[in-house]
Parts: C-alpha cells; sequence; structure tokens
DNA sequence: TCTGGGGTCCTAGGACCC
DNA sequence: TCTGGGGTCCTAGGACCC
C-alpha cells in the first residue's frame, strides 16, 4: 500500500519588475512612465543645479547591451528582458534607460530575504528577485500568511511582489506569475485542469524555447495537451530522463525538496567587447582582457574562499558561435596568475583556424571543482610548458 | 542596428581501471 | 587472439534560468 505524501504547502515570492522598481525608488518621477534598466556602460542619470535628473532616452542608446528589466509601462510597449536595446528603441524610442546598479539590488535582496525570514524561515534562494518558501509548519492560515510576508517585504524595501502557493515549487512558481504585479494566487491539487491545463508548455519552469519548439511540431501547445501525452511518446523523442519529467511537470506533479542552501559549483566573469576583436590584429588587447577577467575571477575567489582545479575559457564569435575549453589540474588554483595560466593553457590555435573565427566578440574564465581555500595548501601555478599562444 | 552576465544540470563519448 | 561489462573521471556542448 503506498504511503501517503504529507501534503505540503509552498511558496514562489517575486518582486515585481524588480531592478527597474528599485531604480524608481531613487527617482520617483519616472513612476508611471516606460524605465528601461540595461546596457553595462552607459553613465547613471545626470543630476541638475536645480535638484532634478537628466535622463538618457533609449533611442540615444548605441552598444551592444541588452534590456535587464522594463516596468510594466515599458512591456505595454514590446519591450521585454533580453532583448537588445538598439532593437527596443525601435518599439519605445522615447522610454527611459538607467544603468543596471548591481549593488543597490543586491542590498534590497538581501533585506526583502531577510523580512521573509523573520517569518517563514525555511527559503531556498533563486536568484536576486525570488524564493521558494516552505510554509508547511507554519500554523498560519495561507491567506493572512501571504499578506503578512508580502506586507514584510513592503515594509523592508517599498516594493510589491507576486506570490503563488501550491504544494509543490513547480505549481508555486507557474501561480505567482498568474496574478502580476502585487498578486496573490493559491492552487490546489484540484484545481490543475482548470487552471493549469490552458496555459502553454512554456509557463512550465524547465520548458524553454527549444523543447517548446519541439513540442509545437508535435502538436502540443497547451499544458493540458501534454498531459494527455502518453509518457512513451515523449520518451520517444525527448529520452526517458526528461519525456518522463515532462509528463509529471504537466500532470502538477513535482517532489523537489525547498533546498535551503548549496555549495557553489563554479564561478566566472565574461566580458563582451564594445566591438569584435580580431586574434592577431587585437592581440595586446586581448591578452589585456583575459589577465583582467582572470584577476576579477582571482577577487572572486579570494572573497568567498574557494579555490578551484578546473579552469575554464568561453570564446563567442562574431558569428555568435561559442566555444569552450577546459582542463583540470590536481592542485587547486586560486591566484590570478595560476588562473591566467590555465586559461592560456586551454586557448590553442586551432581554435581560431577558420575564417569566421578571427574575430571575438566574448571572452570569458570559469573556475570549478570548487574546494574550500582552507584546504588548498599551496597554489602553485601549472608548471607545464605551453607553446605559441595565440593571445 | 540582433542577441549581457552569472549560474545549474544533463548528455555523450573517450580514457582508464578492474 | 578475442571478448565481456561496470564504474569513474574528464571534456565539449547545449538547454535552461534569473
Amino acid at each position: 500500500m503506498p504511503v501517503a505524501r504529507p501534503s505540503r504547502r509552498i511558496a514562489h515570492l517575486d518582486m515585481d519588475a524588480f531592478f527597474a522598481s528599485v531604480e524608481l525608488l531613487s527617482y520617483p518621477e519616472l513612476r508611471g512612465l516606460p524605465v528601461v534598466v540595461g546596457g553595462a556602460r552607459i553613465a547613471p542619470p545626470k543630476k541638475l543645479p536645480d535638484g532634478r535628473h537628466e535622463f538618457a532616452r533609449l533611442k540615444s542608446y548605441s552598444g551592444r547591451g541588452v534590456v535587464t528589466t522594463s516596468t510594466y509601462e515599458a512591456r505595454a510597449l514590446g519591450v521585454f528582458s533580453g532583448m537588445g536595446l538598439m532593437r527596443s528603441a525601435q518599439f519605445a524610442p522615447e522610454a527611459f534607460l538607467l544603468p543596471a546598479c548591481f549593488d543597490a539590488y543586491r542590498d534590497t535582496s538581501r533585506r526583502f530575504k531577510a523580512a521573509v525570514a523573520q517569518i517563514a524561515p525555511t527559503i531556498e534562494d533563486r536568484g536576486i528577485d525570488e524564493i521558494y518558501i516552505d510554509l508547511t509548519e507554519l500554523a498560519d492560515a495561507t491567506l493572512p500568511l501571504v499578506r503578512r510576508l508580502k506586507a514584510a517585504v513592503f515594509a523592508a524595501t517599498g516594493l510589491t511582489c507576486s506570490v503563488g502557493v501550491a504544494p509543490n515549487k513547480l505549481l508555486a512558481k507557474i501561480g505567482s506569475d498568474l496574478q502580476k504585479p502585487d498578486g496573490v494566487t493559491v492552487l490546489l491539487p484540484e484545481d490543475v485542469a482548470s487552471r493549469i491545463w490552458p496555459l502553454h508548455v512554456k509557463k512550465i519552469n524547465g520548458i524553454g524555447a527549444k523543447t517548446a519548439a519541439h513540442l509545437e511540431k508535435l502538436g502540443i501547445h497547451a499544458i493540458g495537451e501534454l498531459a494527455q501525452t502518453s509518457v512513451d511518446m515523449l520518451t520517444q523523442h525527448f529520452g526517458p530522463r526528461i519525456g518522463a519529467w515532462l509528463s509529471r511537470a504537466a500532470n502538477g506533479v513535482d517532489d523537489s525538496p525547498v533546498v535551503t542552501w548549496r555549495a557553489p559549483k563554479s564561478l566566472s566573469r565574461e566580458t563582451t567587447f564594445e566591438r569584435d576583436l580580431h586574434v592577431r590584429h587585437d592581440r595586446a588587447e586581448l591578452s589585456r582582457q583575459l589577465a583582467a577577467l582572470c584577476a576579477r575571477l582571482a577577487e572572486d575567489l579570494n572573497k568567498k574562499g574557494y579555490a578551484g582545479h578546473t579552469i575554464g575559457v568561453k570564446l563567442r564569435f562574431a558569428d555568435f558561435h561559442l566555444v569552450t575549453r577546459e582542463i583540470t589540474w590536481p592542485q587547486a588554483m586560486f591566484a590570478a596568475e595560476s588562473l591566467l595560466h590555465a586559461a592560456r593553457h586551454c586557448l590553442k590555435r586551432d581554435l581560431f583556424s577558420t575564417t569566421n573565427r578571427q574575430r571575438i566578440r566574448l571572452l570569458g574564465v570559469r573556475c570549478g571543482a570548487l574546494t574550500d581555500r582552507e584546504q588548498t595548501a599551496v597554489d602553485s601555478a601549472p608548471k607545464s610548458r605551453q607553446g605559441e599562444l595565440p593571445f
């Protein structure tokens, strides 16, 4: 006889248009207007002698930045996260453009999470602007509890959030998106057919553009259609693991626990150049950039107390083709010079043999197979000899 | 006028060992 | 000489998420 799992009560809390909302706290005069946050290298608004600010407009932007977040007013004009800023200017040329200020977002993030933890301490961090909360052990009824959480978040940050509550993370996440902004959605198992099945399969966390397109080709658009599809059929197209998962997810089944802490697996730094750099003609600049990335990565490792055995490089070429190379050493590294030495080791000439691999738009360095720094006796740079390197 | 930066997890093949 | 499985580690790429 199967043992009945005790029913859980999981919340997903998602801050509303987070980065843009934090910015509006600093610039309340932009409230109600289309505002876009993005662009790594743009200057913050200039303060005029009379105390007002001079803001940049989207149409005046030139560069390779993308939209990090936009206000709901900007979204109404067709400007969404991930869109190139130059392209989004076609939809909303007069929208205001602010540079991302990550220190401020991290600080606000800490405050909203601390406020939630005062009420419900079992929290899974899902990035800067969202968390899962396990409410199972709390005595309070759901709606009053969620109202308290939202009030605490607002008191700590001045910002609103949207919350979904359900028996598992999968449904809670879908729920928090159903009424945005400043919404609350409670889903019960018996709501799956009426409220989840009509939604598009992309609403399931883990089904992205590729899987959705594949499902579309099979004539599967809504989650309900996915739920009606046999596991055999899904396994044929997506493999046994993903096939089984798709079927369970479409039926609202998810046993994954709320994980309160995870050790980091890797740290990385990368940069997209303002113009594509040529392997030979811009050799000196590429070399400087690689050294700078290694220095920043070493700082990160130092701050967090890690060293790593695996060092990798990432290159995106002008045609957007992506290549990664990595190498694992017996000794863990953390010093900038060691990272640089290992990163150079990954860069071999054959990476640049074809003509469409001559110009590089992005360079990255990654450190994986992390260990605690205390257990790393000495960071000795790998002693292997290096032949001629591209940069 | 395309397409940031920081992550996680999965797959698949080859090396190597028992 | 030919022929096994099973297991782990490493590497490259890809899908996905915030």
